[in-house]
DNA sequence: CCTGTGACCCATG
DNA sequence: GCATGGGCCACAG
Protein backbone atom coordinates (compact mmCIF):
# COMPACT_ATOMS: atom_id res chain seq x y z
CA UNK A 1 0.00 0.00 0.00
CA UNK A 2 3.12 1.88 -0.33
CA UNK A 3 1.60 4.33 -3.37
CA UNK A 4 3.55 7.73 -4.21
CA UNK A 5 2.72 10.71 -1.74
CA UNK A 6 0.83 13.28 -3.13
CA UNK A 7 4.00 15.36 -0.79
CA UNK A 8 7.11 13.95 -1.50
CA UNK A 9 8.40 16.02 1.47
CA UNK A 10 6.19 13.82 3.26
CA UNK A 11 7.18 10.62 1.55
CA UNK A 12 10.74 11.31 2.58
CA UNK A 13 9.98 12.07 6.30
CA UNK A 14 7.87 8.70 6.45
CA UNK A 15 10.68 6.38 4.69
CA UNK A 16 13.92 7.88 6.95
CA UNK A 17 11.30 7.70 10.16
CA UNK A 18 11.26 3.95 9.21
CA UNK A 19 15.25 3.32 8.63
CA UNK A 20 15.71 1.06 12.00
CA UNK A 21 18.70 2.46 14.71
CA UNK A 22 21.32 0.89 13.43
CA UNK A 23 21.00 1.27 9.92
CA UNK A 24 21.45 4.01 7.10
CA UNK A 25 20.21 4.88 3.53
CA UNK A 26 22.11 6.79 1.22
CA UNK A 27 20.20 9.59 -0.24
CA UNK A 28 19.99 8.20 -3.64
CA UNK A 29 18.38 4.87 -2.73
CA UNK A 30 15.34 6.65 -0.62
CA UNK A 31 15.11 9.11 -3.74
CA UNK A 32 15.06 5.58 -5.73
CA UNK A 33 12.53 3.71 -3.44
CA UNK A 34 10.36 6.43 -4.08
CA UNK A 35 10.55 6.17 -7.72
CA UNK A 36 12.59 9.44 -8.89
CA UNK A 37 15.73 10.29 -9.16
CA UNK A 38 15.84 13.62 -7.35
CA UNK A 39 18.90 12.90 -4.88
CA UNK A 40 19.50 16.70 -4.40
CA UNK A 41 15.90 16.97 -3.57
CA UNK A 42 16.03 14.41 -0.16
CA UNK A 43 18.85 16.52 0.72
CA UNK A 44 16.85 19.70 0.42
CA UNK A 45 14.07 18.35 2.36
CA UNK A 46 15.43 17.24 5.35
CA UNK A 47 17.52 20.21 5.25
CA UNK A 48 13.98 22.08 5.58
CA UNK A 49 11.90 19.67 7.47
CA UNK A 50 14.22 17.14 8.59
CA UNK A 51 14.55 18.13 11.92
CA UNK A 52 12.06 15.79 13.86
CA UNK A 53 12.90 12.45 11.90
CA UNK A 54 16.20 10.63 12.25
CA UNK A 55 18.28 12.51 9.66
CA UNK A 56 21.46 11.15 10.67
CA UNK A 57 20.24 7.56 9.27
CA UNK A 58 20.47 9.37 5.51
CA UNK A 59 24.09 9.23 4.28
CA UNK A 60 26.10 9.71 0.95
CA UNK A 61 26.45 6.84 -1.36
CA UNK A 62 30.35 6.85 -0.47
CA UNK A 63 29.45 6.07 2.72
CA UNK A 64 29.77 9.85 4.43
CA UNK A 65 27.32 11.11 6.86
CA UNK A 66 25.57 14.63 5.23
CA UNK A 67 28.00 16.95 4.74
CA UNK A 68 28.57 19.55 6.93
CA UNK A 69 26.80 17.26 10.33
CA UNK A 70 29.10 14.50 10.94
CA UNK A 71 29.66 15.77 13.90
CA UNK A 72 26.35 15.28 15.41
CA UNK A 73 25.44 12.33 12.91
CA UNK A 74 28.83 10.43 14.64
CA UNK A 75 27.26 10.67 18.34
CA UNK A 76 23.96 9.24 17.31
CA UNK A 77 25.56 6.35 15.60
CA UNK A 78 28.16 5.78 18.12
CA UNK A 79 24.64 5.68 20.59
CA UNK A 80 22.74 3.30 18.16
CA UNK A 81 25.86 0.93 17.65
CA UNK A 82 26.35 1.70 13.88
CA UNK A 83 29.38 0.10 12.26
CA UNK A 84 31.65 2.49 11.07
CA UNK A 85 34.79 2.30 8.91
CA UNK A 86 37.97 4.65 10.24
CA UNK A 87 40.35 6.34 8.19
CA UNK A 88 44.05 5.26 8.66
CA UNK A 89 44.68 8.76 10.88
CA UNK A 90 41.14 8.53 12.32
CA UNK A 91 40.17 11.88 10.82
CA UNK A 92 37.22 10.43 9.05
CA UNK A 93 34.99 8.15 9.57
CA UNK A 94 32.55 5.82 7.17
CA UNK A 95 29.29 4.09 7.53
CA UNK A 96 29.81 0.24 7.24
CA UNK A 97 28.03 -1.05 4.02
CA UNK A 98 26.34 -3.70 5.76
CA UNK A 99 24.36 -1.47 7.82
CA UNK A 100 22.70 -0.42 5.02
CA UNK A 101 18.95 -1.05 5.21
CA UNK A 102 15.90 -1.20 2.23
CA UNK A 103 12.40 -0.57 2.53
CA UNK A 104 10.26 -3.62 2.37
C1' DC B 1 4.98 30.53 -14.75
C1' DC B 2 10.08 31.01 -14.53
C1' DT B 3 14.48 30.99 -12.01
C1' DG B 4 17.68 29.87 -8.53
C1' DT B 5 19.14 26.70 -5.22
C1' DG B 6 20.71 22.46 -2.84
C1' DA B 7 22.43 17.79 4.03
C1' DC B 8 23.47 14.63 -4.13
C1' DC B 9 25.00 11.03 -7.83
C1' DC B 10 27.48 9.26 -11.66
C1' DA B 11 30.93 9.10 -15.45
C1' DT B 12 35.32 10.29 -16.75
C1' DG B 13 40.42 11.36 -16.52
C1' DG C 1 41.57 7.20 -4.35
C1' DC C 2 40.78 12.31 -5.75
C1' DA C 3 39.29 16.16 -9.00
C1' DT C 4 36.21 17.89 -12.57
C1' DG C 5 32.01 18.35 -15.20
C1' DG C 6 27.32 17.44 -16.19
C1' DG C 7 22.75 15.96 -14.88
C1' DC C 8 18.55 15.19 -12.15
C1' DC C 9 14.51 16.82 -9.50
C1' DA C 10 11.43 19.00 -6.10
C1' DC C 11 10.86 23.27 -3.34
C1' DA C 12 10.69 28.29 -2.46
C1' DG C 13 10.27 33.01 -3.90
Amino acid sequence: MTRPQPDFASAVLDLVAEIPPGNVMSYGDIAAALGSRGARTVGTVLARSGADVPWWRVIRSSGHAAAGHEERALEHFRAEGTPLIWAADGSAYRVAPSARWAPR
